[in-house]
DNA sequence: TATTAATCTATTAAATCTATAGGGCTGTAT
DNA sequence: ATACAGCCCTATAGATTTAATAGATTAATA
């Protein structure tokens, strides 16, 4: 399971994307309309900043903005910001590797091999994906929506 | 990431695996050789068997032993019985689906079909792949083993 | 220089994970 | 009958993670 943080990030990425190009983002307007608490909004925007995410500006006229375009953001690299690995276990992680304490023998473990292949499986889905991507996805859904609405009037 | 609580019930699956028709075994014995500790072991034996993975017998040579062949006990299974449901976000659960609560709308949600891809992915994975195929791989990375060894000599 | 808004440091609260300890009960084999 | 070994319950507790909050500081702009 990903975690609120990283479920918060996805959503604000989300919102910043809608307004790409359209100039800095309040934290407080951010934090009111995607209902997220706001000291804790602070902390996960800082952090995708400082991960090259996000840019910022100070003062007046300031806020949060992409800091490249919607297409180049994936999603596995948010992810691994804030939650860390997608490896199900550290031993078959690309980007943090370490080894499992409770493993004796890495060669021949049997497990290792099945998570390999998840990791592989899940790293291969959320590094192809952007943000670009999902805001396709909810406009598309978005127009449905609009248009089941129309059909029934 | 999986919980050290389910990578020993793996652990201990492929022990069991390995003794399959070969008659009970005893929980310290499980425990001493896989070094999980005894009173952890016990409680993750019982859930295995409350959930028809595993069989007991009680009294004088009495112990713990698959409750089915390898071959029909997949590694998905036991990760949901011990971890919960595979599906980073509850709302593309299969088998135990629930409403994110940060979640407006579920219907234009741009992360939820990528989640779903997701879910998809790691259950093809891992509820195709059986303690029979684990136990196979170990066996092969072992022979190999044991062939660069003779190579050495 | 006053205001604005991000940044930084620290702390707290709650939940979950991992593990340990003990003990009475139940069923099984000898 | 007796010893054995799992069953099941309670309780405890440390460690870690997650989620959230508070307050002080820094930087930018008008």
């Amino acid at each position: 399971m990903i975690s609120k943080k990283t479920k918060y990030a996805l959503k604000a990425l989300l919102y910043l994307g809608r307004k790409y190009n359209q100039g800095p983002v309040l934290i407080s307007d951010l934090a009111r309309d995607e209902r997220i608490p706001k000291k804790f909004l602070e902390l996960i925007l800082l952090t995708l900043k400082n991960n090259g995410v996000l840019q910022s500006r100070k003062g007046k006229g300031g806020g949060y903005y992409l800091g490249k375009p919607p297409r180049e953001i994936s999603v596995g690299n948010v992810i691994r910001i804030l939650d860390g690995p997608l490896a199900p276990v550290p031993c078959v992680s690309e980007t943090a590797y370490a080894k499992c304490q409770e493993c004796t023998d890495e060669q021949t473990c049997g497990i290792r091999p099945v998570m390999k292949d998840v990791r592989d499986a899940i790293a291969n889905i959320l590094d192809k994906t952007s943000l670009a991507d999902m805001l396709e996805r909810e406009e598309k859904a978005e127009q449905q929506e609009r248009g089941i609405l129309q059909y029934f009037i």
